[in-house]
DNA sequence: AGGAGGTAAGCAAGCGCTCAGTAAGATCGG
DNA sequence: CCGATCTTACTGAGCGCTTGCTTACCTCCT
């Protein structure tokens, strides 16, 4: 099964595909080639192919994507895959790994003070929500693809989802404390809130009429109607972009 | 509407895999020889693929469960499978269209009159919630396995999935019309309440500490919250979670 | 006698992945 | 400045294996 660590693609690439910059490390194997990317297409390559991948498994699902099909859509030969990344699965846990982390960044800022409970909360709703709306190819394989990877990148991104559980019933026993909530049960409370937005992933689709933007706020309200807090919105203008 | 006529399959079957479990067949496929039951065995075997079928779908995904793993999970040897099914595809669709067959049939139920529109809500909610967690196999391919079926197949699953959406969303007028709900939209909250129950078969197992009647309960519980009526019939201070 | 249920063997296609080879820089001793 | 050497990105061909499914045949039970 795991035999990457003596492929020719041993090297990290820290590329993101759900978020705009690229940052490019620098920590190549022997030495400091500080010069980035020369007329080639070096870098941007193993990006175009972790969308391509993204594209086809949102689409396929992992398993029945083949990597001609991945190579075809980044414009490559089967082979040519295979100098980027040691196999199909480190593909696929390149993709959950940086989608995990780029939506635990977002909710972790979004449920940061200063605001009240319910501001934040609001906060962590829409822009969780915004994010498996926009980035919905690559939310789609975060939650559905998950399975198929490796044990151990399984645990590794299943530590990434449970810090953003935790931040969200740490905010609920926030809430509760300051008398902002009330709810049956947090632990419950906080999987239906998480439950909501992950959903989204599910039937988003860009032909909709929906904007993601709109979509943020009905989750904002409807995940303050699920911690006791019906009625008037939050605030003047319940602050629900991403932060 | 199906080209299955002329399959070798192309016996109806009539059987329910949300229901128990089917007999386990000894380890040995030769050995499990000695007489099981004596006529009909045919209508067994069918019922023991699609459960086996289920489970393997469910554990490992449509594309990823080999037509052999189904054949030994259910006792058979790998060409024992198309006797009762025309191919792979055939066995996911007729788990798809049972499944969610009887989903409908449970919601329709709950939703039926007599009752205030709360209470049926609550049924609607408490029922489909604990389908996904008793049925969570057939639940997750019904949930997950969906975009696989061919396009024919797709458009009959989804003409029954309207189908429960309609329920809900009709119940939901009801309730605002009888002034029971307030609901900023009713579309968006009946998608909301139906994504709650769904997703109830993503992280289900029969591991867990709470019993599927449990897990109803708190889910209608929830629902109520979502179409504003705060504070259901409970005394609600909050028991101690989890979290 | 005949049909339904089942099997062993295996086919064609397609899979993930490898490998030798190529072209185009980058690097460097002199 | 030159040519020799090394490195990187990529391809064409294809290997070994698995896949869904078929075929020929066997075995019961009417």
């Amino acid at each position: 099964m795991t035999k990457r660590l003596l492929s020719p693609a041993g090297v990290r690439h820290a590329v993101s595909v759900t978020a705009s910059p690229p940052p490019r490390t620098p920590s190549t194997p022997s030495a400091s080639k500080a010069a980035v990317a020369g007329p080639g297409t070096g870098t941007q390559t193993a990006e175009r192919l972790l969308f391509a991948a993204a594209g086809a498994f949102a689409d396929n699902g992992f398993h029945a994507t083949t990597t001609r099909d991945i190579a075809s859509r980044a414009g490559l030969s089967p082979a040519g895959v295979y100098v980027h990344f040691a196999s199909k699965e480190d593909l696929l846990h390149e993709l959950s790994r940086d989608g995990h982390g780029t939506a635990l960044a977002l909710v972790r800022s979004a449920a940061a003070p200063p605001g009240t409970a319910s501001k934040r909360l609001a906060g962590v709703m829409g822009s969780f929500a915004i994010w498996h709306a926009e980035h919905h190819q690559v939310a789609r394989v975060v939650q559905y693809e998950f399975p198929h990877l490796t044990p151990e990148h399984r645990d590794e991104v299943l530590a990434l989802r449970k810090e953003i559980d935790a931040i969200v019933r740490d905010l609920l026993h926030e809430g509760v404390g300051a008398g902002e909530f009330v709810v049956d049960d947090v632990y419950d409370t906080a999987l239906a809130l998480m439950s909501l937005c992950i959903d989204v992933a599910r039937w988003y689709s860009p032909a909709i009429s929906r904007t993601p933007a709109q979509i943020g706020e009905t989750y904002a309200a409807l995940g303050l109607r699920l911690v006791g807090r019906v009625g008037p919105p939050v605030g003047t203008s319940a602050r629900v972009s991403r932060g």
